[in-house]
DNA sequence: ACCTTAACTTGATCCTAGTCAACTTAAAGA
DNA sequence: TCTTTAAGTTGACTAGGATCAAGTTAAGGT
């Protein structure tokens, strides 16, 4: 979400365009991503499925809802969202990615995407068609393993979601939301007190099933009650 | 949920205790199951993996929060609830298993079980230790393909429930739970407009965030408008 | 068959968050 | 730069569902 530096936007593109070519061996997302465990041999066959395809903007779509399912899709720098959108033009907000997380676990087996994936911030995004990660899983049982153990944690991820929600109040949910950010982003190794917000308002309360006005209010008691600073966008815990 | 027939539970308890001995290849679920899709010999030697336990009763557990992982549990007859225990003694219910569904995919990546399984309804549940699975998934490519899908199946399942939670009103989460569960039943041969609940009002409240007291009301009212017909535990689409 | 307890139903009241509306601020485009 | 439009904030009002309370029904145990 906005990390490397808000206001430097050009040199985060020029950023951007490097970092894209950068093989799974030398990435820094390595532990998050699909190498975990893998030998180097074995990370530079995964390499050579990868497909590294120039940085997406925003609004760029990933995939549509109801397209074939060909590819899993990392994020590398950026932040997507995927969202289900209804027949009558409204969305139901459904995740927001950030580097090292996966996007489409969720179409392997109907093999067409039930949700759309668009991107948030400039984003760079590895593709990797899944038939080939497939075969090769085959040959590698520590990609398998891999595998097993990345689906699973989006599993644990969604029932946690569903935690979340199960918590009544709207302050619980924000409170959640965004600690749960904030974890993330440390883990990532960026500031877990002080990052900008990719989504909008609007956004978080379709996430969170609650009201623009209400995630607006929030924010402000949130500042009231000293928990946070909120600028706009700009958040400090 | 109740299914093979509510009056007659002795007769129903011995059906159990000699399904239970039926090998996979013999096994009504396989199309549900993880046999799907592979060759007879195949069958065979996940055959020789699945552990087939006694029949379990009401209130027992498959496993507890907190527990290692070391299985994943399909369900063969009964139902199945799974909830996350909170220190202070209350649940939120994450989910309720009807046969042909795998229970444990959540812990696959941590190693321990962030939610407890319960048994609703005197159950058949086999036991497939994950480690010699994973074994056996790195020989038989085909086993590999739908441990993928079940996973996948499981996160499109999750993504669904959210969706499903997105949804504002109480009324259209009790529609959408009994559809669901309508839908559920039927893949499984069994009466989508005529079946028993096998969990309380309570568990279905918590299940959809919603009080008892609501979920009360709105049986009341949707057989009042002539929807459905609902006595104690049984409904009628 | 009885008693005890838990599950469920129904009614009355309250409160949280949604809706409607007006205004402010910031970003995007000509 | 100015204009236009989208995003966000704040206030007033409302409604849907939670909570509280009381009563009913059914199930489980002795």
């Amino acid at each position: 979400m906005n990390f490397p530096g808000h206001p430097a936007l050009q040199e985060h593109k020029v950023i951007s365009f490097e970092a894209i070519r950068v093989a799974c061996k030398n990435c820094t997302l390595t532990a998050l991503c699909l190498p975990m465990g893998l030998t180097p041999e074995d990370v530079d066959r995964l390499d050579g499925i990868v497909r590294r395809n120039r940085p997406l903007h925003r609004g760029d779509f990933l995939f549509r809802a109801g397209e074939r399912f060909r590819s899993l899709y990392v994020v590398k720098t950026g932040s997507v969202k995927t969202y289900a959108p209804s027949p009558e033009g409204g969305e139901q907000v459904l995740g927001f990615h950030l580097p090292g997380e996966i996007i489409g676990l969720d179409a392997i087996e109907r093999e067409f995407h039930l949700c759309s994936a668009r991107v948030l911030e400039t984003a760079a995004v590895c593709e990797v068609p899944f038939s080939r990660l497939e075969e090769l899983s085959i040959l590698v049982p520590s990609l398998q393993h891999q595998m097993y153990r990345l689906l699973s944690k989006e599993i644990a991820h969604d029932t946690e979601m569903l935690l979340l929600l199960g918590k009544k109040s709207a302050e619980d949910r924000l409170a959640a939301f965004l600690l749960s950010l904030s974890q993330r982003l440390r883990r990532r190794g960026l500031s877990p007190t002080d990052f900008y917000l990719s989504m909008s308002r609007h956004e978080i309360g379709n996430y969170l099933s609650l009201a623009v006005e209400t995630v607006s209010r929030l924010f402000t008691r949130f500042q009231d009650e000293g928990l946070l600073k909120v600028d706009r966008k700009h958040i400090l815990l």
